[in-house]
DNA sequence: TTCGATTTTTAGACAAGTCTAAAAATCGAA
DNA sequence: TTCGATTTTTAGACTTGTCTAAAAATCGAA
């Protein structure tokens, strides 16, 4: 069983890890932490001696299959509360972040299950990110920049890459929301700015600029 | 703020306290947490140093007006939760507690008003306790056991005094559930038995010892 | 390939929360 | 009211998770 600390290290390891495939420094992972890399050289002991993670000195971490099962269970975790904070509590999808990342914590895999079946096993988060099943599973959908769609081409908005409120304030302004289906009509040539339809009823101008922080998905 | 422990040891003097009007000793605080005397006298220090409780050496402690405010609030956050398991994600109101008692720490005021609006602002949890408002604010409906109510009179069944399995087990076989509305329509004077009317469409017989346990308020 | 910069680890300290064992205070019955 | 039993506190140790400072290992550029 693993501690609160010891979850949170697990995720933010797997995460930049990206999905178990890369070894992770020290200081990586202190950087994203907020904390110093002597007190992670700490923890991924513990953790490499519960079997999460395999460790040698100097040269960085790798997850275990064990690992990786826990990282995407507390993920799981995460993406299931912050689906029922925004579809049923009515949050913004920019504020539930630092809820879910108490919530993700609560231990009781029959809550999990039940919460999974009255959000009605929802696949992907207000985020557009996916929520793995009991087992670890999922499926991403490629997700890319509004910029690289070609002209004429549409899909749904799934993901921002910058949410700052700012640039929250920016999609509020325009119309745009998470799962807005959006329609490439036109390109600007002499800006790079895109003429884009919003669910066939409203239709904008996006600079180059944002529509490199909007992410696509079909 | 307060840490996970010390909302614990609050809360549960709390309820030692009766609401805050008795002293509470270092033993019974030690009983009801599991944990040794030595451990409580270092907690109760630091809760004293923090103006949650007043404490003077060998003479237990008593819960000050903002270490009531503090437990209110985690009470609060307790019986929300617990009405969201049962009503929402339909748990058995017997096996909601102990994910209430991790449910019950999550810090963010703006969730707990959520929740709150979204359960439509219950005033009792699934076990019949009253749920206190944004200031602390309950009212508490005399509960009295099945086996005082008069002849003839009726209530509902808010709660039960033992909920050991077979206890719930006898509930269940019984078509007896928390809410449910009972009329007494005899008492047998040779073993102190009564005949009870369910929702005015079944009768059964209940033990005295069984009508002892069970709660019933107007 | 060597030496300085960077990264990582070790060593030692600290705070929270727990424990055991022993000392101190209080309680209660004769 | 006194003395033994009980309750409570203190003292010291342990674990988890954190830190700073310093030592050790690795990296990279000349």
């Amino acid at each position: 069983m693993l501690s609160y600390a010891e979850e949170n290290y697990l995720k933010t390891i797997y995460h930049l890890s990206e999905g178990g495939l890369k070894e992770v420094s020290t200081n990586a992972i202190a950087e994203e932490l907020h904390t110093k890399a002597a007190s992670v050289t700490d923890m991924i002991k513990r953790l490499a001696h519960k079997g999460m993670l395999s460790y040698k000195k100097y040269k960085g971490v790798n997850v275990s299959p064990e690992g990786k099962k826990g990282a995407l269970t507390i993920i799981r975790k995460h993406r299931l509360w912050e689906t029922f904070l925004v579809e049923q509590l009515k949050f913004h999808w920019a504020e539930v972040h630092e809820i879910a990342e108490q919530l993700e914590h609560i231990k009781s895999p029959l809550l999990i299950r039940k919460l999974d079946e009255f959000l009605g096993f929802p696949k992907y988060d207000p985020h557009g990110d996916p929520i793995p099943d009991e087992d670890g599973e999922f499926t991403t959908k490629p997700k890319k920049p509004l910029s690289t769609v070609p002209l004429g081409d549409s899909g749904t908005l799934v993901s921002v890459k910058d949410d700052s409120p700012a640039f929250l304030k920016y999609l509020d302004k325009n119309g745009l929301y998470i799962g807005a289906h959006l329609n490439v009509l036109d390109k600007v040539e002499f800006d790079g700015s895109l003429e884009v339809c919003i669910d066939t009823d409203k239709t904008i101008f996006v600079s180059k600029k944002a529509a490199e922080n909007l992410l696509i998905s079909k």
